[in-house]
DNA sequence: GCGACAG
DNA sequence: ATCTTGTCGC
């Protein structure tokens, strides 16, 4: 699933058009041994930033591995493309790992996007692992109802055609839900036990958490601000 | 033209 | 996303 990062944002919705038609969604044979979180900090302007994927063991959510790099973002923030401002440099850092994670935690969509390939898909398919889209707010979809006020309280997120996209999640009593999907290589409700699994105390999951708190941490000691 | 709009 | 202190609620 190659192809060049370097795309006019015309050209990069046709390709998620065409790049979604590869995406597989199937339940975990077994659970996974370790689940990983990927994101990236960026300065307030300027373009460089540090990009991490921080490892967890699973279930017992330590961190056994972290790979940050710092480089260029060129592509501007434009909702629907966010895989094409992010990716190049998320793609270097998962390069830096010295073994795939079971299973990866993208801050981002999967599924549920105007196209049906937000980050956590499109860099599942990139590097071929199984990935879930956990996003803070809502990009694309409507949630059915509002999820019980509970840890574990869920209701599904519909697309305009009635179809079930993904899901909002309570991670924990009283905060505000995140938003669950299918990334590449798992199914909904795969993504919603393994992503309410890994966030024992936060809204976060703990791979994000630990990926956002990483990635902060070293661009500030890189002086990138 | 207007409103929506992951990070 | 990033910049930020205090403050409200359980």
């Amino acid at each position: 699933m190659r192809h060049s990062w370097d795309l006019t944002p015309k050209e990069a919705r046709v390709l998620q058009e065409n790049l979604k038609k590869h995406l597989r969604f199937s339940p975990l044979a077994r659970p996974p041994r370790t689940v990983a979180g990927a994101d990236i900090s960026l300065p307030r302007f300027g373009r460089r930033a540090v990009a991490g994927v921080v490892v967890l063991s699973y279930p017992e959510l330590e961190i056994i591995e972290e790979s940050l790099v710092d480089g260029e973002v060129t592509f501007p923030y434009v909702p629907g493309l966010l895989s094409f401002r992010e990716g190049p440099l998320l793609e270097r850092a998962f390069s830096g790992l010295r073994r795939k994670p079971d299973l990866v935690l993208f801050d981002g969509q999967g599924i549920a996007h105007p196209r049906g390939l937000g980050i956590a898909s499109h860099l599942g398919l990139r590097l071929g692992l199984r990935t879930v889209g956990c996003a803070k707010s809502r990009l694309w979809g409507v949630p059915l109802r509002e999820p019980p006020d509970k840890k574990g309280g869920w209701a599904p997120l519909q697309s305009p055609e009635g179809e079930t996209l993904g899901a909002v999640l309570r991670t924990r009593k009283g905060v505000k839900p995140v938003f669950i999907s299918s990334g590449h290589r798992v199914d909904l409700e795969g993504a919603i036990e393994y992503a309410l699994a890994v966030s024992p105390r936060y809204r976060i999951p703990e791979p994000i958490r630990a990926a956002h708190t990483r990635t902060n941490e070293e661009r500030l000691r890189l002086g990138i601000v």
